[in-house]
DNA sequence: ATACATATAATGTTGAAACATGTATTTGTT
DNA sequence: AACAAATACATGTTTCAACATTATATGTAT
């Protein structure tokens, strides 16, 4: 289905706009998709999110502040997401000796042992995008990138 | 900047992989610079998303059910986001006279004439999205179609 | 006509997001 | 050395989202 038939919206002002609505959209789809796989293993998005940022630097720790750039959703509370990631045993916390005002954070074992039960579930879910070739993919990448940079220097 | 320096990953599984991030990172980021718009008329962007069906409607009224099938976020409240918009008199609401389960609602005057102050705020947002052309926005829209499509029907 | 399933919306509850504030530590300046 | 400013994180509070449940109305089959 189109966007103007998802949305029942038959006409839009511009096609920006309407290239808007459809990412907006799109990326509610993904997320809520995405979720479902996410809930059988008990973490949400931005833990998952988190985690993968962790695991990318293991066996090294990251500062909290470091994963906060690096997270898709720029304005989350990255403190209380690894409140909930130490509960549950996934990560390690432990005060930085260079710096003591910053918190080293490292993925464990079951972190680690828990994406790698979760992974071969998000790739086939990403694989499986099979309505737009590879280069088509690459192609919307660099136009969101395009998108993103006209509007940074305002 | 690209999504590689946004979010500092510098390897992606795959073009599907990437352009999944992507997409939800642009999407937070478009949705992020919009709240700020919304936020000094006091509304959320579920809310201006209310709104805008309801003006689509105007003069006639909508159910809460099609409200919700309109939305950009399938999953959200709309009874609770209405309750909102008519505690700023930016509603009414009225039970349905052929079907009494329903409930119709309508925009105000009120709720109008906030739109028409807030229309010019978000137009000149959208129209300048100047890093792509139209044709490329026109581009990405039927390229997310296709990404949606292929998996609708698994 | 009755029973049962479905549709529609509101509500209750729990947990998370949003935003501001607080506290400790470090860095820079005079 | 003393002070101001910046940085890093945690916490408090209020609002909102997510999910399940309830209440009522409508449709359908017997």
């Amino acid at each position: 289905m189109s966007i103007e038939t998802d949305i029942k919206q038959k006409k839009f002002r511009s096609p920006y706009q309407r290239m808007g609505l459809n990412l907006v959209y799109t990326s509610n789809w993904i997320q809520y998709q995405q979720m479902e796989i996410f809930r059988e293993f008990d973490i949400t998005s931005q833990q998952y999110n988190v985690l993968r940022i962790l695991r990318g630097q293991h066996p090294n720790p990251i500062k909290v502040s470091d994963i906060a750039d690096r997270m898709l959703d720029k304005n989350s509370n990255t403190s209380r997401l690894i409140d909930k990631l130490l509960l549950k045993k996934l990560v390690d916390r432990k005060s930085c000796p260079n710096d003591r005002r910053a918190v080293d954070v490292i993925i464990t074992e079951e972190g680690l042992a828990l994406l790698k039960d979760l992974d071969p579930e998000v790739e086939k879910w990403e694989d499986n995008m099979v309505g737009i070739t590879p280069e088509e993919a690459d192609l919307i990448s660099s136009l969101l990138d395009k998108l993103r940079n006209s509007k940074n220097n305002n």
